[in-house]
DNA sequence: CTGAAAGCGCTTACAG
DNA sequence: CTGAAAGCGCTTACAG
């Protein structure tokens, strides 16, 4: 069916030398006559050959090859942290394969151990809630693996990059405080142990761990229900302000409070100020332009991707766990003083 | 430095047996007693014996590997078109490799050959503007190609999924129509033969193509100046609508509209129809709702995923060219009847 | 300067 | 039921 590839030794036969020597003509390797190499080239060209790379790495003992497994690759954070990696693979001459999980625990076992049977240099996976154990022989016989927007269960099982979530979300508070606002509400997902427990669950207890503790150092009260808002609580709350702890949530506060008249927006009288963490395409575009705590997911595949060479140089030390620093961007709905 | 892996041989020499009886009990073949395959599992479980599947593939001369090349693997219609690929490999068992030129011509010929160089079987490319000349070898001896969101230059190269782009601007004029509007602008990129002719130049094109055609259609007058709208004269353009060729197009309407005192919301009387091609994260969150013209990324990467088999199997039928249907979503900013 | 042999880790085709 | 040999396409280590 297909035409057949031609090989080295096709050349070799073609140009009437030995297997070796091809060899060396292909690899730029010295000791060869011109009168040879150019024998060789001109059967290299007749015949259209091209290397075949992965018979060479089986013999070299490497791949060359990084894999990224992510939730979901299409999740524009995803997306983005996957560039970031790219990039450091790029640079460093790995090719890469990717794959998505859809946050089940299964598929990203087989995913990951497919690829590590194919004897991937190194692993950029961003763990669903479940068990990570599997991965600890591939991990001890040499596959360099990182842990990217969130840890690994058991914590401590490979190197780890997230956000700083908890100084996001003080960062945010402090930002409102300092427009003036007292009573700040926090919209993240609905707390309690969640078997469910997704990235964004995660992340939504990390920042109500900064939330809180942003209000106790303002010394300000923390109403429970400020604590545990829901999208259809949030415009009732007597809240002035709200951080929402995600996209969706985002999203889903704006929404509210459209709907109930204190959108953030100057023509609403009893506006409530929105800030996000995360930002979003056309945050911008959103009147009245959406402030949020922006982290950067490309500096994180960034950061994964530069962590491996280590491990693959056979450093063995302890796990390390990177906290990448986080931006406030406003843009205008959360800078104005609280209504009264 | 790293732990070596047992191979085979290891687990042969360990168990007592023969290399092929080990590969026997891996591959689950016949005609090895219950006794001797106890021995063999034992001394795998053992030793942490995992196959090394590059290995295995060599052998056999087949990769089960797909790549997907991307401009950006973050924009996020190129993100869901590898998801929809995605699917597809995972289903017929293929692992994934992908990269991103950057639109960068030269970028795209490297990670292209080094993919063929790791011997996949198919490659789905998402084509910068340059030549693909370089490809035609790699075809030719078997690499099954499809060519997505674009033609490759020369056409003919391989296969190729499309949206349709012309369809979908004839739909969005007619629904413009329906509502009242003659007076019909379309905001695209800068006409005349670009150099730097992207994939949004090229959608841009055939988006011009079905607006004119639709226009004639309708036997209303296209004003020259209407179909060159720039950012800056959608307002004083004195058209009731403009249909806007791509997501940044749309923003940068959405923008000059609004500033104008003519956006798609109610509160403004002047108010011009709002109608864009390809839809966006929160395009309901933008007031009043933002009417789009959408293409489905995810089925043009399924799409494409389903061609590969074919010609895996030996197809060397002529090209073929999918042009996949879009959608429209009204969601308020065009469906009001112009002002007069 | 050039090449014959062995080997990477596995499978295929044959023997016993 | 089990195994010794050859081979996938290349490189490594040694000879000449």
């Amino acid at each position: 069916m297909s035409t057949q590839r031609p090989t080295m030794k096709d050349v070799a036969a073609r140009s009437g030398v030995a297997l070796k020597t091809v060899s060396r003509v292909v690899n730029g390797e010295p000791g060869v006559t011109q009168a040879t190499a150019d024998r060789v080239l001109a059967a290299i060209a007749e015949l259209g050959f091209r290397r075949n790379e992965s018979a060479r790495l089986l013999r070299t003992g490497q791949t060359a090859t990084l894999a990224f497994i992510a939730g979901q690759v299409a999740d524009p954070d995803q997306a983005a942290l996957y560039r970031g990696l790219e990039e450091v693979a790029r640079e460093q001459g790995f090719l890469l394969y990717s794959g998505s999980t859809d946050d089940d625990e299964d598929r990203e076992e087989r995913l990951a151990l497919a690829l590590c049977a194919r004897r991937v240099d190194g692993l950029v996976i961003v763990p669903t809630a479940g068990d990570h154990g599997y991965l600890a022989a591939e991990i001890q016989a040499g596959v360099a693996t990182v842990f990217a927007l969130r840890p690994p269960e058991p914590a401590g099982l490979g190197d780890v990059v997230v956000a700083d979530e908890p100084g996001g979300a003080k960062q945010a508070v402090a930002h409102l405080i300092a427009h003036g606002h007292r009573r700040i509400g926090y919209l993240g997902q609905p707390g309690g142990p969640d078997p469910q427990d997704t990235l964004a669950a995660y992340r939504s207890r990390r920042l109500a761990l900064g939330y809180a503790e942003a209000m106790a150092a303002a010394g300000l009260p923390a109403d429970e229900r400020w604590l545990s808002l829901t999208p259809g609580t949030v415009p009732g709350a007597g809240v002035t302000a709200v951080f929402c702890g995600g996209k969706a949530h985002t999203a889903q506060a704006l929404h509210a409070l459209a709907a109930a008249g204190q959108g953030a927006d100057a023509a609403h009288p009893g506006r409530v100020a929105v800030i996000g963490f995360g930002d979003f395409e056309l945050a911008g575009l959103v009147p009245p332009g959406i402030t949020v705590v922006s982290y950067d997911p490309a500096r994180i595949g960034r950061t994964a991707g530069e962590l491996l060479p280590r491990r693959l140089a056979g450093d063995r030390g302890p796990p390390r766990l990177a906290e990448l620093p986080v931006t406030l961007i406003p843009r205008g709905s959360a800078e104005f003083p609280p209504p009264d």
